[in-house]
DNA sequence: AACATGGTTTCATATAGTGGAACTAAAGTT
DNA sequence: AACTTTAGTTCCACTATATGAAACCATGTT
């Protein structure tokens, strides 16, 4: 669990993530039920929230969801620390090259955060698809990240996996998992095989800085209908150059030095 | 100012705040330099939020950014608190009907929130757009929500106005924009008579809940070459239409009353 | 009128945050 | 190489702050 042991800052982010993991605006009283806290502690945390703007308050219907503040600060997140700015060229190219869909995902605590798609034939969709969030241990992008990571680290994140079984293929064990990760790490690259959606098969490359450390990853997703994992694999080495185009850009970036911050809308 | 009376929890989201105003990757001492708190309690709290995946912290460059989880949780917020999807559909058509760019917006603290935009010709270019701020006492959407506000809280509001003076036309004192404000109330809908930039205008009503709160403003915008105010003033009612409209389906908006919650990334 | 149910406030207690100061690491200067 | 400065991190005694049981206040229910 995202260490829930700092302090009071670290609880009420929790109750934060408690809210936003309902996906609906929630009551009090809900939140009470399934909260480790008792009920004063937990009121005064929501309040505190609220009146900061991470909670949104809706008194027509008493209930809380999560707050525009967040919208605003989400803006600054993806704009600074997220690739997808950076690897906005490398993925439409990769994307219009291959025909298929494209993703783009970092690490956010042990899980897998999307943070850009493009859809080859569809237009962009894009808040309904970046932030959303998935499983590491049997996603494309997932394992690819997963098999950079320091020993250290990965140690910790695999103690944080679910491994619930989406589907048969499904890696479900520590054992089978870290075999697979030997695999991509000598490979340098890795696939979904219909372990997270049947039917849904994928290669994805990791995207690592010149010292080696992973800072996201990409992939391309296909059907079973339409293709097979050695199709995919022939698109490797788009993957790669893409990807390694996109860490030397991440790795160049420098931001503005001065200048002047406006607030910026034009 | 946002009650930075919040104990503890208030402190730490003060310090978020403070690295997202910066617009980039900020050092350690960058922050102290401008902040209230001791360099021992500033450093406890970029920890404690680095950890909780709030702020991302660079290895290579030792700098400090908003961190991915905002991105997931701001998913959510997006999703759940913002009127975006919501009103989608209306802003596609009203963008349509008037070939202009449409903006949607809500009041976050005393600032606006742009939560979606509408370009008539390009394509949507979501993230990039959805999250920037912008100042509520000289453009379209912030007057129209503003004069909306049940006085208390308005009063409460217009003291964080920074009044900063744009464009030889921008309000610059608390008594113009009161003003402007009655008027705005008595009209249902307001103009940006290039308050906020030169060239730039815009018409805006409020998005109002049938018990008369304010939940956010659409606008239409255009630049003093192709219209003027008169132009765009003959708008006015397909925006109070579309706005109508957003406030139908804001308050028939009832999600899935049970329904199983899976990772859900398609 | 009695009774839930959902939400808010109080207050004594101790946990958890505070911040001055001391320390370490690294870079710059003589 | 010794010496100073700057940036980042850790310590720890002190007390401000968070805590949560319990009481309380609304509403709606039988």
């Amino acid at each position: 669990m995202a260490a829930a042991g700092d302090g009071t800052v670290g609880k009420a982010l929790e109750v934060l993530d408690q809210v936003a993991a309902f996906g609906r605006p929630v009551r009090f009283s809900e939140l009470l039920d399934q909260s480790v806290f008792p009920k004063a502690t937990l009121y005064r945390f929501v309040q505190t929230l609220t009146n900061q703007g991470m909670l949104a308050y809706d008194p027509d219907r008493a209930t809380y969801a999560p707050g525009v503040r967040l919208v605003r600060l989400a803006h600054a997140a993806w704009a600074q620390s997220s690739l997808a700015p950076i690897a906005r060229p490398h993925i439409d190219r990769l994307s219009r090259e291959v025909g298929e869909t494209v993703h783009l995902a970092q690490l956010d605590h042990a899980q897998v955060l999307y943070v850009d798609k493009r859809n080859a034939a569809q237009p962009v969709e894009m808040f309904s698809q970046a932030g959303k969030i998935g499983p590491a241990y049997c996603t494309g992008v997932g394992k690819a990240m997963l098999a950079f990571l320091d020993a250290a680290v990965l140690d910790k994140v695999i103690t944080q996996q679910s491994f619930h079984c989406f589907t048969p293929k499904t890696l479900t064990t520590e054992a089978a998992l870290r075999t697979e990760l030997a695999d991509i790490r000598a490979n340098g690259y890795g696939f979904d095989r219909e372990e997270h959606e049947p039917g849904i098969i994928c290669v994805a490359v990791p995207i690592l800085t010149e010292r080696g450390r992973v800072i996201g990853a990409i992939s391309v997703t296909s059907v079973t209908r339409r293709t097979n994992l050695a199709g995919l694999e022939k698109l490797v080495p788009l993957l790669r150059d893409a990807a390694t185009l996109i860490a030397r850009d991440a790795q160049n970036w420098r931001f503005p030095d001065t200048a002047d911050q406006s607030t910026g809308v034009k």
